[in-house]
DNA sequence: CTAGGGTTAG
């Protein structure tokens, strides 16, 4: 911040200022997401060059500004101004933080055009950006292709397997890598530990967490505990999971503890979860979620008085319940839907759409899991609610607006709600169409009738 | 010493 200033003061006083000078005040900006005091600069700038054009889209990337990036990007495409290798990396890696697959597609696209396949940054960022747009295959096809692979090429494929919920993969992966001497890192290991950890391999987890340090030399972060955690405590190893928290080399942060509390509701143990609550009640003080969590712990106990109890603690600390959105992008137009939403201006079609799925559903089996509502009310309204949740208007309208047999990629800001999750399988055997699902922290794809991730989640 | 890039757990 003080450097920053000094070098304002010093840019603003010189007695000349060349492309170069303007460059390197415009990175310093844009690295720590000054998206307008950058902008400003810029658009003051005599000639910008594809420096300066990349130096905005890199520093907004990487400033965790991915909006803003591919904001810049598009003026850029628009001012005729041809992006070099670095600007491609940076677009991809903003591509894959928004999940827009239809940009990632064509810039990567331009990449190969432009012979930027030998780079092996520019792979590695394709790979990362198909992964997180729902390609896993797309991306293993850039992977398979690639004659420089490094460890990070390596990690992000594991990685990117363990996201989808194929840690057979990984772990295959992990072999191969070690049948070509390529030497692991510690990303390498939160990708196993990750796969392990959604396929339920607690052995396998333990043997890899244990051999990290053993044979490679490196030694546990704190990345590598919540996924030992989350692992555990997934599994049902819910107090061997305090014990390892208990006996971390290193202090616990929210990650862990949130893993845990995942854990305590997914077996609905309402002490571990109080437990897991009151230590990120200190840790992390802002965030809602938790809360959320515990009372769906206290409601699938049937503990009433508990849940409202936790209700007016969330009033009392000023905590809102974060809203959940769905997002599906047609024909290039990113549509949005909040639960309950009729602001759509298809929302009539979409609802009708809906329900008839849902009834189909229902003859299939399905029955709406009224236990993820919170809200005080009677049966019959709670399915009502149920049946308008973001994720599912997402679909309906991907449906209608899409040719028959095309893939439906939703992304959505929290985790995927459980009773839409069953709905999603149904939809997707009744309409013999592929549903992608990006989650806040993984994917699942719903074909057949079946989830990617085998209902282990 | 004229600037820029890739992988990571809930």
């Amino acid at each position: 911040e003080h450097h920053l200033r000094l070098a304002r003061l010093l840019f603003d006083t010189m007695p000349a200022r060349d492309a170069a000078s303007y460059n390197i005040l415009l990175t310093a900006l844009a690295a720590r997401g000054r998206v307008a005091e950058a902008l400003e600069l810029f658009d003051e700038m005599p000639e910008p060059s594809v420096r300066s054009w990349t130096a905005l889209v890199a520093g907004f990337a990487q400033s965790g500004r991915p909006a803003d990036a591919l904001r810049v990007f598009r003026d850029m495409e628009g001012a005729g101004v041809a992006p070099n290798e670095v600007t491609v990396v940076a677009v991809l890696a903003a591509c894959a933080d928004v999940g827009d697959l239809d940009l990632g597609r064509k810039v990567h696209g331009y990449a190969k055009r432009q012979g930027y396949s030998r780079n092996v940054l520019v792979c590695n960022a394709a790979i990362d950006m198909y992964v997180k747009c729902g390609c896993v295959d797309a991306a293993r096809g850039v992977f398979d292709a690639m004659d420089g692979r490094t460890v990070v090429s390596w990690s992000a494929m594991i990685c990117g397997h363990a996201m989808h919920g194929e840690g057979d993969k990984a772990l295959e992966l992990f072999a191969a890598m070690r049948r070509r001497g390529m030497l692991p890192n510690g990303v390498t290991f939160v990708g196993l530990l990750h796969a392990c950890s959604h396929m339920g391999l607690v052995d396998e987890g333990r043997a890899f967490f244990e051999s990290m340090e053993k044979d490679h030399g490196i030694a546990p972060e704190i990345e590598h505990c919540g996924c030992m955690v989350d692992l555990l405590s997934r599994a049902g190893h819910l107090q061997e999971a305090l014990e390892f928290i208990n006996g971390m080399p290193v202090e616990p942060n929210s990650v862990v503890w949130g893993a845990l509390l995942g854990g305590a509701r997914l077996h609905r143990n309402v002490e571990v979860g109080e437990e897991a609550t009151r230590r990120l009640a200190v840790l992390d003080p802002g965030n809602d979620g938790y809360y959320v969590v515990l009372s769906n712990i206290y409601a699938a106990a049937g503990r009433w008085e508990d849940v409202a109890r936790v209700r007016r603690a969330m009033k009392l600390r000023g905590v809102k319940k974060t809203t959940g959105w769905s997002a599906i992008s047609v024909g290039g137009t990113v549509h949005e839907f909040a639960a309950g939403d009729c602001a759509h201006p298809q929302a009539a079609a979409i609802c009708e759409t809906l329900d008839g799925l849902l009834e189909e559903a229902r003859r299939r089996g399905y029955a709406p899991d009224t236990s993820v509502v919170l809200l005080d009310m009677d049966d019959g309204e709670k399915e009502r609610v149920l049946a308008r949740h973001s994720e599912k208007l997402a679909v309906a309208f991907g449906l209608m607006a899409t040719p028959p047999g095309t893939t439906l990629r939703v992304m959505k800001n929290l985790r995927v709600c459980s009773d839409c999750h069953a709905a999603m399988k149904l939809i997707s055997e009744i309409t013999r169409r592929e549903i992608v699902v990006r989650d806040r922290n993984r994917f699942h794809c719903f074909k057949n009738g079946i989830c990617s991730c085998r209902d282990y989640w």
